[in-house]
DNA sequence: TTTGAAAATAGCAACCG
DNA sequence: CGGTTGCTATTTTCAAA
């Protein structure tokens, strides 16, 4: 098993980004490959780290919850990054961490069911985490898209 | 069919959230029903638009794309809205837009494979974009955690 | 990498509670 | 009326070429 990715491999992993659900056999046939090949690709690809997993594209507001929130943190020392982290993954509703630089040190996205439950949860769950000097929030009002890279060239 | 999801609805949408490859005799397994009914109950999510597709969890860093940069957009006036999601959106790069409310009009998610290759792409694809009167940029340096809301309680 | 075959699963229809 | 069960077509998965 080679451990660099060609040209099949990216091909694979544009359609399953686009449907993580199809089918090997129709996978295969839009690759231009057989279903065997397309079966020991996305293994090879597993193993290697490379497919971390697959996840559904879910429809939140249909579900409840109505609001996406970002949060930019500021904390009162850069050491403290790992506590910070490791609190706002307790909070249920944080989806996202991201250690950043430039602005902010951490950017966290957040879902909530509504603007009370928002309150509420940003003033006791966040707000009163040890570390974070300062938050700067915007809700988002819409998600105009949500795609992958399209893993054509080398 | 009735259109109120309900437990099991949720209980089938916090496994697949975590791992949507998962075949249904499993899934079936964990939600303590038969493979039947999450078989009737996934595809009456699908028509409710509750789940809009799968997607894979992919590591870009082992794919070559190192970067991931967030963009915060201003725009010159809000009615430009639509003229600078449509142009963001031809940028391949460019992998989500957030309409948001808050410090930004528009919040934008990019991959990029290294830092010539973003600032390439800030230059001579974003920043000549008609309607943007300025932009603050964050990189992320690492993503501490990529999850989804449990759907347990109603 | 493909092919072909065995095992497992998806998807459906009729039945049951 | 929705869930389960059992059946069939399809798909996955592996071994051999």
């Amino acid at each position: 098993m080679r451990d660099k990715l060609d040209a099949v491999d990216h091909t694979i992993l544009t359609i399953l980004s686009e449907d993580a659900q199809m089918n090997y056999t129709d996978v295969a046939k839009r690759a231009g490959v057989s279903p065997g090949t397309v079966h020991m690709r996305t293994r090879k690809m597993k193993n290697m780290g490379v497919i971390k997993g697959a996840t559904l594209s879910l429809d939140y507001s249909k579900l409840g919850w109505k609001m996406t929130v970002f949060l930019g943190i500021f904390l009162k020392q850069a050491s403290l990054y790992k506590d910070v982290i490791d609190a706002l993954s307790e909070v249920e509703e944080v989806v996202k961490i991201h250690h950043s630089t430039g602005k902010y040190d951490i950017f966290v996205k957040i879902h909530a069911k509504d603007s009370l439950h928002y309150r509420r949860l940003y003033q006791e769950s966040i707000l009163v985490i040890e570390g974070i000097r300062d938050i700067e929030s915007f809700i988002s009002l819409e998600e105009s898209m949500n795609r992958h890279i399209h893993f054509g060239e080398k």
